[in-house]
DNA sequence: ACGTTGACCTATA
DNA sequence: GTATAGGCCAACG
């Protein structure tokens, strides 16, 4: 088999789009579901080249541990990230989530693991 | 090639 | 409760 190049990138990928509409997950959650917990800093890195990576990566879906966008300045624009998780029924306030938890998608315990 | 940076998280003081 | 430190690994200058 054909030895991945960007195993960690593309495995991080493979569960963005695997985050279901109207829901979202973290950085350190996606990390710990690739087995690197302390490599949350990689995921963010991956989401931005996600933008370059082919195929649909929804990177909105993926905030911090606050539930907080901080990377909605890496969109095309400071708005489009609270624009789309809006138009998902989302409720965002001071680009914070509004009950985070409830919305909130562990790839651990959803793909039980 | 080395040093710094980066859409983070956890732990310790 | 805020502040600081450590860790992860890829990309950029």
């Amino acid at each position: 088999m054909m030895n991945e190049k960007g195993t960690f990138f593309e495995k991080v990928y493979e569960v963005v789009r695997k985050i279901p509409s109207g829901r979202v997950t973290t950085y350190g959650a996606i990390a710990r579901y690739l087995g690197s917990p302390q490599s949350s800093r990689m995921v963010g890195w991956a989401m931005n080249q996600s933008q370059y990576a082919k195929g649909y990566v929804p990177a909105h879906r993926v905030v911090n541990r606050n539930g907080m966008l901080t990377g909605k300045h890496h969109f095309e624009g400071p708005d489009v990230m609270r624009e789309l998780l809006e138009n998902e029924g989302l409720e965002i306030e001071d680009d914070l989530i509004k009950r985070f938890l409830e919305y909130f998608w562990d790839p651990v315990k959803e793909l039980n693991l």
